[in-house]
DNA sequence: AAATCGTGGCA
DNA sequence: TTGCCAAGATT
């Protein structure tokens, strides 16, 4: 029985119809061309991350800043206040260095090829594609994990991620149509999406059931194979809330490199695998909270322990913040600056959970 | 080049 | 409950 070869019509024809309308995307068949400034930022905010998480961070960013000219000349800590919550924070700070050499460097317009792309910060071999592809239709070999299940189980490839990852991209180049290589590079994802899921793919469905290779064989559900992770260790820490009198919160700017770096947070002791050590940022009478606020990272589960405390007035805590020894820088945010919402998660749930502790501190020790 | 870097949803 | 997963980049 001869092979039948995949074609990148087929799917074409499947888009046109089951295109999924999203906030950065022009439908298919439109005459329209992209803002190549808001397939950049959706782009960036979808590396790692789902479509839904995405579009509510998106409507903000595009509203508070509609050009890339508007993005690079907003300050550091607004853009990483309006990223908490999404993760990744290294995305954020690529995203404003990208911003302002696009703004400085090439006069608000993004390169218009893969290689001028690939050059800015945060953008790498696969969103350089994308862009390129989708912003201005070049037939660039998209390449995310869309497609590389795709196409694992099209040409039914069992070689274990990463492992395959060159086998997989030479497929993908040889099915790249040259004719609207934007809206096939769209078609794959949303594919990938919706039908060729990661379980229980809708084969059914499947504008290319035919000529797939791993339907026939019944393996789609279990492609691609991937080496085995590695178990998430437990790390330990504590930290500190503190509230003036006069209701200024105690926060630092943890440094720009590393986990959470450039975002707000509570100081505290260096998280590890060992027992937690008491390492409070200042004199003061530390309650203990009495729950811990679970999180688990990309490589590790953190419990941290929670301490709260009320401090003396705002301007005279000022002089005691500069004896602690650390890369982090400390901030006082009166009640009008801080927002828990600029905060990433784990700092919001040690702020959730402290914030209560000292409301009761308050009212049964005036 | 293996490790690092978030978060929320889902089975 | 735990592991897996999502339009990856950086070092």
């Amino acid at each position: 029985m001869a092979k039948i070869a995949p074609r990148a019509e087929d799917l074409l024809d499947w888009y046109d119809q089951h295109a999924r309308t999203l906030p950065w995307r022009v439908p298919p068949l439109s005459n329209a061309r992209p803002d190549p400034y808001r397939i950049w930022l959706s782009e960036v905010m979808l590396q790692q991350t789902t479509v839904a998480a995405v579009k509510e961070y998106f409507a903000r960013f595009t509203a508070l800043w509609p050009s890339v000219d508007d993005l690079a000349a907003a300050p550091d800590d607004r853009v990483m206040g309006e990223w908490a919550g999404l993760g990744y924070y290294a995305r954020a700070r690529n995203l404003l260095k990208c911003a302002r050499v696009v703004s400085a460097d090439h006069g608000g317009i993004f390169p218009d090829t893969e290689e001028g792309l690939q050059k800015l910060p945060g953008i790498g071999p696969y969103t350089a594609a994308a862009i390129a592809a989708i912003a201005f239709d070049r037939p660039a070999v998209v390449m995310d994990g869309n497609v590389e299940r795709v196409m694992a189980r099209l040409h039914d490839i069992h070689t274990p991620l990463p492992a395959a990852k060159p086998e997989l991209k030479e497929q993908a180049a040889a099915l790249t149509p040259d004719t609207r290589p934007g809206d096939y590079a769209q078609a794959v994802m949303d594919l990938g999406a919706t039908i060729c899921t990661p379980r229980s793919p809708a084969c059914g469905i499947c504008p290319w059931r035919d000529p797939c290779a791993a339907r026939a064989a019944g393996t789609a559900p279990e492609l691609p194979r991937k080496t085995p992770k590695k178990a998430k260790p437990t790390r330990r820490g504590i930290a500190y809330l503190a509230r003036t009198a006069d209701g200024h919160w105690l926060l630092e700017k943890r440094p720009d490199k590393g986990l959470l770096g450039g975002m707000l947070g509570w100081p505290g002791s260096p998280w590890a695998d060992a027992d937690p050590q008491e390492d409070p940022p200042l004199d003061a009478d530390w309650h203990d909270v009495g729950e811990e606020a679970l999180h688990t990272f990309t490589h590790f589960h953190l419990r941290l322990g929670l301490r709260v405390a009320q401090i003396g007035h705002s301007t005279d805590v000022i002089p005691t913040l500069y004896r602690r020894d650390t890369d982090a820088e400390f901030r006082l945010l009166s009640p009008g600056d801080f927002r828990p919402s600029d905060l990433p998660t784990i700092m919001r749930k040690a702020f959730d959970l402290g914030h209560g502790k000292l409301e009761t501190l308050r009212d049964t020790r005036p």
